[in-house]
DNA sequence: TGAATGATGCACT
DNA sequence: GTGCATCATTCAC
């Protein structure tokens, strides 16, 4: 439900903006393919590689609306924080992330990763290929139709980057998702 | 309700 | 050594 855009060595908010290196290589390779990085230390996030083959682009997956799965989601979230915060007592974790809503599992670019277990090692992945446990699929008949319409604006977090890059509107959202990370486009979402 | 800050590993210069 | 495509907590109001 949330989404930005990244492009090649011209974009300089993109991790391709200095050239292929060790770390973004799979963005310059064929689309289809996920490269996951790992910000701040602390967390994961999911890009799905969509330009062609030698020319870097991707698209940054921010978050979702839980729709099946929810309990497998809490128990990746409560994994997830055990492992990278040790030093907090598990079980206060487990009944934070119990208490959470289903909305919110998801909402924002490491929780997202986080809820769906997606981890760095999982660069490369091709996305398009259904037997993999990690896939991409096209909406089932049963799924809700969208809430709103998508409105679009600034990329999040990438105030490092010069005009015209960090004002262009390559971030996309579904307008009333309560699951979007940011609904305002500013401030952080407070549900 | 909102601003400030700490946690934390590593890519890059 | 610097700074990050983030999140949760703390503190002021």
């Amino acid at each position: 439900v949330e989404v930005e855009a990244y492009g090649g060595q011209g974009d300089a908010a993109s991790h391709a903006r200095f050239g292929p290196t060790d770390r973004n290589r799979v963005m310059f390779g064929p689309p289809g393919v996920a490269y996951v990085y790992m910000v701040y230390g602390m967390y994961d996030c999911l890009n799905v590689v969509t330009d062609r083959d030698g020319v870097a682009g991707a698209v940054l997956v921010r978050a979702a609306t839980p729709l099946e799965g929810i309990g497998a989601m809490r128990a990746s979230r409560f994994a997830q924080a055990a492992r990278r915060r040790p030093s907090v007592d598990p079980r206060s974790e487990e009944r934070r992330i119990a208490a959470l809503p289903a909305h919110r599992l998801a909402s924002g670019p490491g929780l997202l990763a986080a809820a769906f277990g997606i981890e760095r090692s999982d660069t490369g992945v091709d996305l398009c290929d259904a037997r993999l446990a990690l896939h991409l699929e096209p909406p089932a008949d049963d799924d809700p139709p969208p809430v709103g319409p998508v409105r679009s604006g600034p990329r999040i977090g990438i105030g490092y980057a010069a005009e015209p890059w960090r004002g262009r509107p390559w971030r996309f959202w579904l307008a009333g998702d309560r699951s979007v990370s940011r609904p305002d486009g500013l401030r952080p979402a407070s549900r």
